[in-house]
DNA sequence: GCCGGTCAAGGTCTT
DNA sequence: AAGACCTTGACCGGC
């Protein structure tokens, strides 16, 4: 089991920086790009350092990248220093995911923000693939929303995820949700289209279809290809009098626990989505370890 | 310096 | 009707 945190590490200050869509400038943007990519590498190798072998990558790495706005080839300017990235990556063997933002909608009624969504997606397949990673590296979103028929939301992402470019299908995994979607509506979906499901564990607590905990990992697992490497979760639990569905600040060791003990084996990849990042990672480590 | 309104983009639920 | 929530709070104008 890989463990692993979500985009940014507090203790190393390393965030990735953005600017306003007014502010844009290629100079801008360079420079943005070039000190976000030296914050990745600093943050992956802090991470190896400590024995975090699973990294989401922020989508803000590359400011704008789907936006008309931006002409410039990143791909090719830095080529180098993202190959560069992408050697330390699999040298040692760390599995990478990113999570586009909710504006990434496959299945909307609105031509527009299905173009939207799916430049959105161009560029995070066109980043991975920069980095030289192969198909284990995965792209998440939701379904996406329901617009009052459920079934037809479904159908019109099965239909819509057809039409997408290769590269962004062989690399986009969905996760079911904590209102909308569950696991088996999820499943619906593999089962038209074969596309993996990233099990989220706190979404299930919020809405499901009676599966355990035991058995909604079996289902989901059941999704994932040879290809596709070893099954993604992401894990977190509930805020105490916080609104369904938010996440707590840290780790709460327990419920960790009872996860680890809950879920049939441990050949999978686990993100921790916490908001104390790194900290609460360090700590599901020692819990792993000795469990 | 620092505060706080605002930020490319949606949809849903709660108050 | 407005705010919170989800990806990841951070940017930046105004004081």
């Amino acid at each position: 089991m890989r463990l692993g945190y979500p985009c940014i590490n507090r203790q190393l200050a390393c965030t990735f920086s953005t600017f306003r869509l007014k502010n844009f400038s290629e100079e801008k943007l360079i420079e943005t790009i070039q000190k976000n990519l030296i914050n990745l590498q600093k943050i992956l190798s802090f991470n190896i350092k400590h024995g975090l072998y699973f990294f989401r990558i922020s989508s803000d790495l590359i400011p704008f990248a789907s936006h008309t706005i931006c002409k410039y080839p990143w791909q090719m300017a830095f080529a180098r220093t993202l190959a560069g990235i992408g050697q330390f990556i699999k040298k040692y063997q760390i599995r990478i995911s990113m999570h586009p933002s909710q504006f990434v909608i496959i299945n909307a009624n609105d031509p527009a923000i299905i173009q939207n969504s799916i430049a959105e997606l161009q560029y995070h397949a066109n980043l991975l693939d920069a980095l030289e990673l192969d198909e284990t590296a995965k792209i998440q979103i939701h379904v996406g929303g329901a617009y009052g028929n459920k079934m037809q939301a479904m159908t019109r992402f099965i239909d819509n995820y057809q039409k997408l470019s290769l590269p962004i299908q062989k690399r986009l995994v969905i996760e079911n949700d904590d209102r909308l979607f569950s696991l088996h509506d999820c499943l619906f979906i593999h089962r038209h289209i074969g596309i993996p499901i990233i099990f989220d564990n706190l979404h299930h607590e919020c809405l499901h279809n009676q599966e355990s905990l035991a058995e909604a990992f079996s289902i989901a697992e059941s999704t994932w290809h040879k290809d596709d490497g070893v099954m993604m979760l992401d894990y977190s639990s509930q805020a105490v009098g916080a609104p369904k569905g938010k996440h707590t600040e840290s780790l709460d060791a327990e419920h960790f626990k009872r996860f680890l003990q809950a879920i049939p084996h441990h050949h999978c990849d686990v993100m921790l989505e916490v908001k104390d990042k790194e900290v609460s990672a360090l700590r599901a480590i020692e819990l792993l370890n000795h469990a």
